[in-house]
DNA sequence: TAGATTGTTAATCGATTAACAATC
DNA sequence: TAGATTGTTAATCGATTAACAATC
């Protein structure tokens, strides 16, 4: 039931989350499989596929919200509570550690690190700050197991080297870096922004 | 030669365009199709199938990187300057609005947006900034052709559509939003922040 | 009941990996 | 030459879409 779910399809389920999140807060009950489709840009038959890895989860009207939701959230572990940290407290790192979305999710932001000490002093926040240097041993002591990586793209393999020491679990990249990690177990994301923009640019010459 | 690329080629073959670009940078003159796997974290075969999408452009010693980024850099269109618009001078607005990485990229941040006309007046920077009722006016005015959106998710499909008034042509949006538009030339990117934190937390339970 | 909808198997489609001839 | 490497076709793998029986 856990690695055996495509990433593809992980993707979509945790979008479907979402969605089912909000239906719920709308005050929706029931959604068929067509909606979800409309809704999420995807066909029907894909909606109906993903959900089924968990085993039967609709009857023949439909699915219920709250139910679905509550099959995903055990299903994908999403009511596990994780702890994350920020590494690289530039502009982009301070925007996500105060990003809203955490407030009502199981994601804890537990610690900010940065290579400059100056910095870490001028900050005010009420997360937890500490020294680059540091990231092995306040990860290990926190059991902190999500790593955001948000340094410029010199620091960044030896900032996911020192999250991996410090026994990250995942890592979620946001410098125009191929991270090397050659324990398969630790899952890393990325995101290129330039690739976003230079992927774009492809896209659109009609 | 365009859209027969397929997406997920396209998404590789950017980053292989930054890679190449760090490899010239550092002076390398020749690289094989091997070590670039190696790099990437992909197999030789899929490098070499990427590449192929523009034809031959190797030869029996390995790959030429400028020649490679060459090609790249003109199959993909990466040569074309794009003029890009900011939508939500948020923290996150912000943090990209003053991303350093689009100083020797052809990408031209020519607007901000935001609904709070308060903020606008206290925000120190050289872009043009607009309230966002003038969205549609200015995208077209200026010809701008991609979109970013960071605004709260209340306020994201009408930012959507808005820009696409304007004629937009791609838009990369950040908030945890499906954007619905009925026009298929519209690339659409998203990048969901909380969703990434638990894709991760799926992907770590062992 | 009739219509709508799911769950599941089969068919299609597409992408990745493998294999290997050609070449310097 | 021998070894290394590409380009390209074929084989495999995986994901999406289609079809349809089962059911309320």
């Amino acid at each position: 039931m856990k690695q055996s779910i495509p990433l593809p399809v992980l993707e979509r389920l945790s979008i479907l989350y979402t969605v089912l999140e909000r239906l719920e807060k709308e005050g929706r009950t029931a959604v068929s499989s067509a909606e979800l489709g409309r809704i999420m840009n995807v066909t029907p038959h894909t909606i109906r596929k993903d959900i089924n890895y968990f085993g039967q989860a609709g009857s023949e009207s439909g699915y219920s919200v709250s139910t679905l939701r509550n099959t995903l959230e055990k299903g994908l572990r999403f009511d596990v509570s994780r702890k994350a940290c920020i590494v690289g407290l530039g502009r982009m790192g301070l925007a996500l550690m105060n990003f809203s979305g955490f407030k009502d999710s199981n994601i804890r932001i537990e610690a900010g690190f940065d290579s400059n000490i100056n910095r870490l002093e001028t900050l005010k926040t009420d997360i937890e700050l500490y020294p680059a240097y540091e990231i092995p041993e306040v990860v290990k002591r926190k059991s902190i197991e999500l790593g955001v990586i948000t340094v410029p793209p010199e620091a960044a393999q030896q900032t996911a080297d020192k999250l991996i020491q410090g026994g990250i679990k995942g890592i979620i990249n946001f410098a125009p870096v191929i991270i090397q990690c050659d324990n398969p177990a630790i899952a890393i994301r990325n995101f290129y922004v330039l690739e976003e923009f230079r992927i774009l640019s492809a896209l659109i010459q009609i």
